[in-house]
DNA sequence: ATCAACAGTTCCGAATTTCTGAACTACGGA
DNA sequence: TCCGTAGTTCAGAAATTCGGAACTGTTGAT
C-alpha cells in the first residue's frame, strides 16, 4: 500500500473538483462527508442508494476525491477516516463547493445528510 | 442533420453541468461564450491555446455544452449561432456557474475573453 | 507466534467512453 | 448547377472506467 497522496491546496485544479463531482455517486458521498464532524470511514458508507457500491470502486471514489483535493484521508489503525477540505477548498474556490452542494441538493431525491 | 437537443431548464442536472465544465477545453469555450454578448459561431473560435481543435472534436464539445444546458445553439443560414444560458441557469443552481468561471479564471494562463 | 477477521488497496480483463480523420449534409452565392 | 464554407455524423483506435478476485496491513484472539 504505497502512501496516500494529497495535492497541496495552490496545486488543486478546477477541473479535477469539478471531474470529482460530476458523479453524483462520488457527490454524494462528498456531501455525506461534507455532512460530518470529523472524520468518516469507507465503510460507514454502508449504502448510498438502492445500488451496493461494490468496494474497489468505493475505493476509487474515494481516491478519486483525496487527489482532487476534495478530501483529507488519514489512517487510523485498522480504518481510514476522511473528512473533507472544504475550509481550505472555500478560500481557494470561493463559493465553489458550495454552489456545488446546493445544487445537487436542489434535487429530489437526494443523499441524505446521515 | 438532425435538429438540435436542448433540455428544458427544470431537466438541467448538476451532473451533466459539471461534467461539461470539467474539460478545461469546454470550460474555456463556456467562458469565451460568457464574455460575448450575442452569440458566436463555432468557427470564430479559431484558436484556444496552442493545440488546435479539430472540429468534429469542436462539434461534440459545442453538444455537450448544449445537451447539458449550458448554451443555446441555433442554426442560423449557413453558421451556428451560440449563446450561454447563463441567467436561466443561475435561477436554477444559485452562484454555480459563476463560482466556476470564477475558479478557471484564477488560474495563470487561461483563456482570454476575446 | 500463529491465525482469523476486517478495512481498504491493487490488479487486470471487460465494457464503456472519448477522440478525431474522413465522409457527409446543409446552406448560400456565382 | 457547381463550388466553398459551416458544421455534423460515422467508425475505428485509444483511453478510461468498472468491478471481481487476490492481496496488504492491522487488530485481536488463541
Amino acid at each position: 500500500m504505497r502512501p496516500l497522496f494529497h495535492p497541496a491546496l495552490e496545486d488543486i485544479r478546477p477541473e479535477a473538483i469539478l471531474y470529482a463531482l460530476s458523479d453524483p455517486e462520488r457527490a454524494a458521498i462528498f456531501a455525506w462527508l461534507s455532512g460530518a464532524g470529523c472524520g468518516r470511514t469507507c465503510s460507514a458508507l454502508g449504502q448510498l442508494g438502492e445500488r451496493v457500491i461494490p468496494k474497489s470502486s468505493l475505493s476509487n471514489h474515494f481516491k478519486v476525491l483525496r487527489e482532487s483535493g476534495l478530501i483529507l484521508s488519514e489512517r487510523q489503525g485498522i480504518e481510514m477516516r476522511n473528512q473533507t477540505r472544504c475550509a481550505e477548498l472555500d478560500e481557494r474556490f470561493p463559493g465553489l463547493i458550495k454552489a456545488i452542494l446546493t445544487a445537487y441538493g436542489e434535487l429530489p431525491g437526494q443523499p441524505k445528510a446521515d
